[in-house]
DNA sequence: CCTAAAACGGACTATTATTGTCGTATTTAA
DNA sequence: TTAAATACGACAATAATAGTCCGTTTTAGG
């Protein structure tokens, strides 16, 4: 538990290796995983969806590849997973990010509200760090 | 991801219920787990745990249960999701937690002194709060 | 002494989430 | 036309978590 996916630390791998570099320059998915060894087909969905959700943006066809359109400085931590995952992933509490299975605690429940605050600091953290910080 | 485990949730929920009461008051899981809805054997395991990390003590046979040993107030999150969980729980990173299977990324890797960094400002979080606050 | 209620502890199953893989389609520079 | 890349969906393998079940031990009270 409390801990960044693998998915999550790809991304953050690919987007500060993308950083180094100069702005407009296109790097793939194969170069990335093999520079980092990661596997390539997990990360190339990384960056697909990096792509889609427009942090890179994305070159099909022989010299393809992806490049960084945002800034470094303005990429948050939170930014990029919540980019990368599909649930809600600083829902500390099971009840929050689940929210389809009702609780069954529901007015009896003293420790959503104090958590609730916990996870606001836990944010606040994840939003203050940028990629530019990774490079 | 980044999410409290069940057994986490309900340890917070069965100290925060203890804190509520006198001190040297005694609960029982079936209680406990009565009063929240929470899966006895569960709940249960998760006491003893506690009971064995010294949270609370325990008193076997009829009249027995659990007593809240520790001040709330020097009860932090951290220390309990430290009591219940078996891995090292606010290892951000997989290559932390899982120390076993070795990194491969090693040298090359640019991201991990930056996120150590991340980890240590939520775990000062963790720390800061305590079950006092979640009565 | 017996019984019932509790903690204790191990093994096991079920469920879910994550990770990784595969196949195929699409795009495009050369 | 080909090869190299992204795009996308489906699937399998793995791992983590949650939950259940079985028994043992302890002990207050009748």
């Amino acid at each position: 538990m409390f801990q960044l996916s693998k998915r999550v630390e790809y991304g953050l791998i690919a987007l500060s290796h993308m950083a180094k570099g100069q702005l407009g320059q296109i790097y793939t998915a194969k170069e990335v995983s093999e520079r980092y060894n990661l596997p390539y087909d997990l990360l190339a969905k990384v960056m697909q969806k990096l792509a889609k959700r427009g942090f890179i943006s994305s070159y099909q066809g022989v010299r393809g590849g992806y490049t960084l359109v945002k800034h470094p400085v303005t990429l948050t931590i939170a930014s990029v997973v919540d980019a990368i995952e599909d649930r809600p992933s600083f829902a500390i509490m099971q009840c929050e990010s689940h929210p389809a299975d009702s609780c069954t605690i529901h007015k009896q429940c003293t420790i959503k509200d104090p958590l609730l605050k916990l996870q606001g600091s836990i944010n606040k953290v994840m939003e203050e760090m940028t990629i530019m910080e990774l490079v």
